[in-house]
DNA sequence: TTAATAAAAGACAAAAATATCTTTTATTAT
DNA sequence: ATAATAAAAGATATTTTTGTCTTTTATTAA
């Protein structure tokens, strides 16, 4: 569904919001890389990448790390995935076609405008500080 | 969604589907790569294996070339999506976890539990002979 | 029986995705 | 100011996916 770099970020993202939380705590790397068990340097790029787009913050130095302000918690999954994978998931053609469309839909046009859909609202509906309760309480879980 | 492999894959089952029909007509495989827009030599590559599993039927020499007999007309577009991608995107978890499960849930589980179920019943109830007519009357696509 | 045809099989190539390592820059604590 | 820290940036490596070409095998028609 998504790309491994899209899943870790995903899963990243929601660990930094469940580990920082409101404070101005910071979380390294490294613990970010254990946490939600991806391989550290890819983990790490990937970070980079989202940190330059402004969906997560971070801080150099002693005591650095990323972190999520105020209006970063209240982003979306949907977010998250247009920034890595883009919106592809959301509007391309499930069969490639690149001129798919009402008016030259493919086989399963209709069908998939109906999934990615709710796949669509589902990720936007979801924040990423909305786990961090049941993330505490064991009820979810971001590794394994 | 699917792997570029997977949509060619689909694009030229529903083709040879409705360019054979239940008629003993074979067609070749630069039809077939013309006739939904893909690279020739992949899409022979595609069908070999869909042939060895027993998707698609084929024959060679002269007026040989792949057909559907009564009983693959009958296969589903899952049952294309499973040879080609396996099942993992029906089954596997949405973040990329490995024991991610109604126990062990991940922050997506319960969601795409149900998009998952709609994309697999969308899939299953639509057989490769479902489209001809359609097809025929130029409702549908498979190119471009 | 032979030549032509078309898929099967196998080898190879290019591109993209995934993963790792090294150097640089910014920040902090001493 | 200086040393230590941690992310940013850049370079490189590996694997997987996608795409192409060549040779072999089966089938048919002449």
């Amino acid at each position: 569904m998504f790309s491994k770099t899209c899943e870790y970020a995903i899963r990243a993202m929601i660990f930094i919001a469940q580990k920082t939380k409101e404070g101005d705590i910071r979380i390294g790397i490294k613990d970010i890389a254990s946490g939600i068990d991806s391989p550290e340097y890819f983990i790490a790029k990937i970070l980079q990448e989202l940190s330059r787009k402004g969906l997560v913050q971070s801080v150099k130095g002693p005591n650095g790390g990323f972190y999520l302000d105020h209006s970063s918690l209240q982003q979306s999954l949907a977010d998250v995935v247009r920034a890595v994978d883009g919106d592809k998931i959301f509007e391309g053609c499930g069969l490639g076609l690149k001129q798919c469309s009402e008016k030259c839909p493919c086989p399963i046009h209709h069908d998939f405008k109906r999934i990615r859909k709710d796949l669509y609202r589902t990720l936007e509906k979801s924040k990423l500080g909305n786990f961090t309760e049941e993330l505490d309480k064991q009820l979810l879980f971001l590794r394994r």
